[in-house]
DNA sequence: ACCGTCAACCGGCGCT
DNA sequence: AGCGCCGGTTGACGGT
């Protein structure tokens, strides 16, 4: 018995995994892809700080000076450190309105902004590079903090936190999807440990029992046939000390071979040989 | 060059 | 139909 043979038990981890048509899969998420990239080639990492109000007037700013890339840098110097690198993202505008109310209005200005603003980043002419984005070291452990407090987050939430982290709500949820898979998968490692562990302790209870059967099955063929009698079916009469097959009167002897094994409680019931 | 990590994305599923 | 979540995947990036 090995560590297969555990997993192959109702108690599997779910480590497995399913095949799917990836060259169609494939190709349709590049099509998709390059059609994000078209249509979002202008968007660029949400620089806000203060709150939307604030945000939209810098942005009518830019866009009535009608200045692209360097004057996002600018912008970029003012926001605080939080906001640094923090929005590369293509996602889609329908995406962005997972508010609603006056939530929902304040998103689509943070989108509006994105149309309306170049870049500060190292994207191709072409806009269509996906930036990897490394959260800061600050929005890192305030995204940690939350996320000990609740694993999921309210629509209201996720709005505070993003304002909080100067991110996109967008981007504060995937960070709690991802957030909450890896627990997920660590959890699923440490399963699959005490597991093998068990196992390990299963195939060592096996073995030890596997040999004490064949000592058993030694001695056996080296004993008196009335010591073969299964254990259950002699009983010691406490009183007399005295062995018994258990609750047969009409017996003299002090022991029989009974066809049937009767059991006999010698606290209770003393034997009929008494 | 290779590998691990992680933000971002997609499709599917269940819920309302 | 819309939404949120999940599993799986992609691609950028950093470390070796």
């Amino acid at each position: 018995m090995g560590f297969e043979d555990v997993c192959c038990t109702g108690l599997g981890l779910g480590l497995g995994r399913q095949d799917r048509p990836q060259s169609r899969l494939q190709s349709d998420h590049q099509e998709k892809k390059k059609k994000l990239c078209l249509k979002y080639d202008n968007s660029f990492p949400c620089l806000t700080l203060g709150p939307s109000e604030d945000t939209y007037q810098l942005a009518a700013k830019i866009n009535d000076a009608g200045k692209g890339y360097g004057e996002s840098t600018d912008l970029h110097r003012q926001a605080s450190s939080l906001s640094a690198v923090s929005s590369f993202s293509n996602s889609s505008i329908k995406k962005e309105r997972d508010l609603c109310g006056e939530v929902e209005v304040e998103v689509e200005v943070e989108v509006e902004i994105e149309r309306v603003s170049s870049r500060a980043s190292d994207e191709d002419e072409e806009g269509n590079s996906r930036k990897k984005l490394r959260l800061t070291k600050e929005q890192a452990v305030i995204l940690e903090d939350s996320f000990k407090q609740h694993s999921t987050l309210n629509p209201r939430q996720k709005q505070v936190l993003a304002k909080q982290l100067n991110l996109r709500p967008r981007q504060v949820e995937v960070w709690f999807q991802n957030r909450r898979a890896r627990t997920k998968l660590k959890q699923t490692e440490v399963d699959c440990e005490l597991l093998r562990k068990r196992c390990e302790t299963l195939t060592d209870e096996n073995q030890r029992l596997q040999k004490e059967l064949q000592e058993l099955k030694a001695l056996k063929l080296a004993t008196p046939l009335y010591m073969q009698l299964p254990a259950a079916t002699l009983t010691m009469c406490p009183s007399c000390e005295r062995i018994g097959s258990g609750g047969d009167a009409s017996s003299k002897t002090s022991f029989t071979i009974g066809a049937k094994p009767r059991f006999c409680n010698p606290f209770t019931h003393p034997s009929p040989a008494c």
